[in-house]
DNA sequence: GACCTTTATGCAACTAGTTGCAAAACGTGC
DNA sequence: GCACGTTTTGCAACTAGTTGCATAAAGGTC
């Protein structure tokens, strides 16, 4: 129950309409909390609805005209609220590693090839952080935003950097089990 | 989509009733793939009527009776099939990631402590793999199904422990912003 | 043998997220 | 002025996961 809050801390940081946010969510928020154009319209509309948000005066709210939302004092306590509350981490869900699990039971056949692929994929993805790190944290600058902003990306970065190490190692473990059955 | 396949890898391991297989994903697979009861007897049902599994004769198929389910050979080839299979990563989803860029917009007020729990919720896990790892998998044995799911083990390991570094870090942030703000 | 708790199974309603498609306005070339 | 693609918004149907509750048998207890 989050994609709300991820919408008003979009909104917050600069007044957008849904494809703006689409395209925003693409990029930095999406990156921990991804998100459709569908549910963003969606979840605008009910944000609107509990006078949360409001759609600034654009002359003609008509369909498939440019419609920008800004924040609402009652949209920020509600997510100065939210961001306060404790909250249970959710139930992990990885598929990659369920997939380990039964390559231990049915076998590996199949499996180095996609492996490489998630390996190559995490490999962008960090080199991404690195380039938005360098960018937009050059030392010495930092406000307590800032400082912030940073600590998620470095999660981001950290992760990506154990997965891309973690890879590795899987696809050494299943080529030495590959060589060892066919040798 | 793979929960049924979670389900036929612990089945493959060991035929159970649904309340077991519950119990095991509330200790091994449920670490990277949780599940509820309802969702695991939902699904004993479906792939049932798919003739992937198959009840062992128990006499009495009564409601509130144990019925106890193996895999057939069906199940076992789409269990391999699905491994082998080319899939995305999910979209990735981070509550805590998100509060902590919603906290560089509204302020961290109230953060720490949830922070501080998540730290030692982290900490117990990591402790508990560590358990598993001790018990499990003591050096020297290795078939080639135990080195995947130790390979499977050490990925939970490491990922508890970036956690917990990177939360010691976060709230080391967190303090330090306080401190500014009050002083 | 009436009552309570535990074990085991399951239905139904709800919430969140995904996929596929459509429709209104706008721009551009002719 | 209209045919055609692009941008922007949105509905509807579907899939997956969660929550709350119901039911049946088994076993203890007084």
């Amino acid at each position: 129950m989050s994609l709300p809050h991820a919408i008003l801390t979009a909104l917050l940081e600069k007044p957008s309409s849904g494809l703006e946010l689409t395209r925003r969510f693409d990029r930095s928020i999406g990156y921990f909390w991804s998100a459709t154009h569908q549910q963003i319209y969606r979840e605008l509309g009910k944000l609107e609805g509990d006078g949360l948000i409001r759609a600034l005066p654009a002359e003609q709210p008509a369909r498939g005209q440019k419609k920008s939302y800004e924040v609402l004092p009652a949209g920020r306590a509600e997510l100065a609220r939210w961001t306060a509350a404790s909250q249970d981490p959710k139930p992990q869900r990885d598929a990659l590693l369920l997939r380990l699990r039964a390559a231990a039971v049915v076998g590996t056949a199949g499996l180095e090839s996609d492996l490489r692929r998630h390996l190559e994929l995490h490999g962008k993805q960090l080199a991404e952080y690195r380039a938005i790190e360098e960018r937009d944290f050059p030392p010495g600058e930092d406000t307590p935003a800032k400082r912030l902003q940073h600590l998620v990306l470095r999660a981001g970065i950290d992760l990506e950097t154990f997965w891309t190490q973690w890879l590795t190692h899987a696809l050494a473990e299943c080529e030495a089990l590959a060589d060892g059955t066919t040798a």
